[in-house]
DNA sequence: GCAAATTAATGATTTATTCAAG
DNA sequence: CTTGAATAAATCATTAATTTGC
């Protein structure tokens, strides 16, 4: 079967890789001597054009720029739930008969969010949303009791929540870590 | 309407990042003391349980699996295609001066000789058929079929020094990342 | 198990917006 | 104020992944 030309490019695992890596390295806008480099690189791993980079990036950072906005947008609706009735979602373990009556959360410190994507003010809000999805199938929640045990057995240890261990520069012992940004992204997008 | 508080947890934006951070930090299956803890900082940016946490990394680890498997057998079977027309790509991307493969069939003999401004011949013979009733009398353009021209007459002016730049650890180096100074297209079109 | 039907992901285009020069 | 370059947003279109009925 003579490989039925796609019309559309798709990329090879390889490439993917890279772009993603040079993505995650801060590349955004690739200029015209960038996408040529990266174009002769990747097609060692198969047929690719310049335009095939340029628009990779294109939409890369458009669909990340989005899913952030996304979910602040879920943020904000959350926060909206969550002051008026944040007490419903508690545990439903023991004590079920509480009156929801006490005060909002606190926990609003979104103000430390930096909304370093604020070019996203505008009238964007058309419809990224028609699409109602996130569904994810089935949680298929095998073993949703085993919390209590295994948060309840583990104890030698975690009974003592007490240190404030060390936890976000956590990383597992030895894996391969790749690049290590302290920002989300160490090149702001432009901030017009 | 009376903001049913949804029966799964949603993750914010700042618990969904830190989360990415650890896993990309190599975390895989935290342990219950690890759950604790990450729990507890997590909470202070929305409702979240152990379970919550416990459930997001096994997912994680599992869809990332699943993707390098996909992607492993598409390269496969994209390897052995490719062992078929390798010398053909090579060639290609060695040229990089190579009109995209469009079919501009019909309407070169238009101004194929006497077009001796410095017109490019855009083909935006995209998709005519779908919108009559637009501009197709004035094409615009944007740049998408400028793709020929700016990979062609870029090299003369910002060609930099020659060594194989290496790419890989290509960065986006600390310049703000915009490179608004050398624009992405600074080569006018007037190759002709 | 399987293929048709459905849905999600993403490559490719088109349209709108921004900003700087003139 | 207009115009053009550059880009972001929106949209179209095709491929892949999943679901579903057999």
């Amino acid at each position: 079967m003579p490989q039925v030309a796609s019309t559309r490019w798709c990329p090879t695992p390889e490439q993917l890789m890279i772009l993603e890596e040079m993505y995650r390295g801060g590349i955004r806008t690739p200029n015209a001597s960038q996408i040529q480099q990266i174009t002769a690189h990747l097609s060692f791993y198969g047929r690719i054009e310049g335009k095939n980079v340029f628009y990779w990036f294109q939409n890369h950072k458009a669909r990340d720029r989005q899913k952030l906005r996304r979910r602040l947008i879920r943020q904000q609706q959350q926060q909206q739930n969550q002051q008026q009735q944040t007490q419903q979602q508690m545990e439903d373990s023991a004590a079920a008969i509480r009156l929801p009556n006490e005060n909002p959360p606190q926990f609003l410190h979104q103000g430390a969010l930096e909304d370093t994507t604020n070019q996203v003010n505008f009238t964007c809000q058309t419809n990224i949303w028609k699409k109602e999805g996130m569904e994810m199938g089935n949680p298929a929640m095998a073993y949703g009791q085993d919390w209590v045990v295994m948060m309840d057995v583990c104890p030698t240890k975690c009974c003592r929540p007490l240190k404030t261990l060390e936890l976000f520069p956590i990383k597992s012992t030895g894996l391969k870590e790749e690049f290590k940004s302290s920002k989300p992204f160490p090149c702001s997008t432009s901030t017009n």
